[in-house]
DNA sequence: GTTACATCTGCAAGCGCTTACAGAATGGAT
DNA sequence: ATCCATTCTGTAAGCGCTTGCAGATGTAAC
């Protein structure tokens, strides 16, 4: 037995109505445009609070052509480091009244391209593309349709979109120069997912601060990774049992770094004094482990907002010539690097 | 000078003309419900395929008074604690077609209400909210129109709505009980913040464990945290420097057991040797620290996919008995507590 | 008193879809 | 041959909003 009170939905006509005017002059002052009198805006006002009325965006995004949607699509959730740039969306995103359809594809590229699909199709009004997977299968159509996006972390897939970065290579480059400093010269390198554009960048960071200092490149000490921490812990293995090992160990990314930690400490040597170690992110568990891990810090959160207001800027004019901008990161010193140890 | 070829949004319409049938039919066999003839099916599938037509949801729904979205509001995103509990909503979600619109109030209780005023306007068929702060603003209307919601984590705020949790209260006990049998009698015990459900709830289930045993409750060891990091350091310390000083500390979250951690440790006590610590939540940096962090594990994916699953049974029917499910969590040992030091 | 222009308001035509509803065709059962 | 049930298809009326247009009114300039 339903209840009797099912209420009804307030429409624009229920305020009209109320108010006595017609629904167009509703509509004006709801979104505050157009020629209303002080008298009509008046009455419009008050009957919109006496009736509670709350605007039904689907209705809306459908006349207008407007969602005031914007789609982001992750691979996931798992890392915070997904955690980190959403929250930089959302920071712009609130400000401007925009809400947020949230995609995640768990790296499965069928799926990136059917949300893709969705979200063009008048969900959204741009897109927020993170770590995308394969944007040759969308991207041209979108500067066909002229459909506003933006690519974060892209490393170097779309050469020709508008997008956000962080100076991988600068930063893989000044970390491995410190640990030139520090005194250095067998430096293991674990790298990302090589078909990344971000894991690339790093590794080349590495190579360019070598070749800088003049030490010559050794294969035998740059191992591949997968951006998680088991293979980090397992290639780390691998550098230490080497006969010639590494005195200092940099990971592509935290995540790999705690699992050299690990490794490191399994093998009985202590992180810092024997053997240092350098992340890349600076995630919130990289200050939490003991001892801290130094790693290049991404500035995760501006790239999100720096992203999210260039997408907005190319909403509202989508002739805004292509940027591409890449955020400094920065080294981040704590405890698991230290002067190289007497020969 | 805008490009000459401005795709037109490929509608039902084009696929009709170009089938040569009805929007209805097309319709039909796009939505699979109705009867549709083999032949008339096939002709629209292929001029489906040949137009590329993507359907608009945004006018569906606005037609079928449905649309196929979940919002989903969450104080924040942060920590973990979000993520893991989206991937379970999400997994969910994507086996049935739903899209999830995300919205994040960062605590504050006027926006919470004014995001929940909008979806429930036709934007979303149904509501998850995760760590609701003022529902009392709300859940009457959603009661009253029948509109379908289920709370996460909601700790006792809500006593007669549908809910997921977890269980507070016997985790804190199991996590106390285990320390009580390693020989612990003075256990500290670092609270979340009073306010909410599940920081009373743990609170209420270290108590119990004590009173068990027959150990007097001593208000000295019982300090307030707000669940961050920081303050868990700077209560732990007020714990240390104590007369009569705990010999264990249970943390009522994990980030707050990674600050007593710090606390110990910047103290010159071995942690596990001299003072056990003792977590809850188990998020993924629990195991990177160093030593490994026993903890109470919370089972956040499950409790994200109940949540969901229990939604997507009342969006279908709205009358299904109010459930309320706390799902076990789980004690996870691992190398922060050890049996009391010798007297 | 015209004219020109800005301001105001309502009418009504969509936006792209779903879904009664009605009518047509088909195939038994009688 | 008649009837009914079932299958199929199209017509058209919305869903709740925006917005171009036209008409009405007010005001300043001549």
């Amino acid at each position: 037995m339903a209840s009797s009170h099912e209420e009804r939905r307030i429409t624009l006509e229920d305020v009209a109505r109320e108010a006595n005017v017609s629904t167009a002059s509703v509509s004006r002052v709801v979104n505050n445009k157009g020629y209303v009198s002080e008298e009509v805006r008046n009455r419009v006002m008050a009957a919109l609070v006496r009736t509670g009325y709350v605007i039904n965006r689907q209705a809306r995004g459908l006349a207008s052509g407007k969602s005031q949607v914007i789609g982001l699509v992750v691979p996931e959730l798992e890392t915070s480091y997904f955690g980190e740039i959403i929250r930089g969306i959302d920071e712009e995103l609130v400000a401007v009244g925009y809400d947020l359809m949230l995609y995640t594809t768990h790296h499965r590229k069928q799926r990136e391209s059917a949300h893709v699909a969705t979200l063009t199709a008048g969900l959204a009004d741009g897109l927020l593309l993170v770590l995308p997977q394969d944007p040759g299968a969308y991207l041209e159509s979108f500067r066909r349709r002229r459909f506003p996006y933006v690519l974060i972390d892209h490393g170097g897939i779309d050469e020709t979109g508008p997008s956000v970065g962080a100076t991988n290579l600068q930063g893989a480059l000044d970390g491995t120069d410190y640990l030139i400093q520090l005194g250095h010269r067998r430096i293991g390198f674990i790298t990302g997912k090589m078909h990344m554009g971000c894991a690339v960048d790093r590794l080349a960071g590495y190579r360019q601060a070598l070749e800088a200092a003049g030490i010559p490149y050794d294969p035998e000490l740059v191992l591949e990774g997968d951006f998680h921490q088991p293979l980090g812990y397992q290639q780390a293995c691998r550098l230490l049992s080497l006969s010639h090992r590494p005195t200092a160990i940099f990971a592509s990314n935290d995540a790999m770094g705690f699992g050299v930690m690990e490794a490191v400490r399994d093998s009985g040597l202590r992180i810092g004094h024997d053997i240092s170690i350098l992340g890349f992110d600076n995630v919130p568990a990289a200050s939490m482990v003991h001892p801290p891990l130094t790693t290049v810090r991404q500035p995760l959160t501006e790239m999100g907002r720096a992203a999210t207001r260039m997408l907005l800027q190319r909403i509202a004019a989508p002739d805004t010539p292509v940027e591409r901008i890449d955020l400094p990161t920065e080294l981040v010193v704590r405890e698991s690097c230290r002067m190289i140890a007497g020969p």
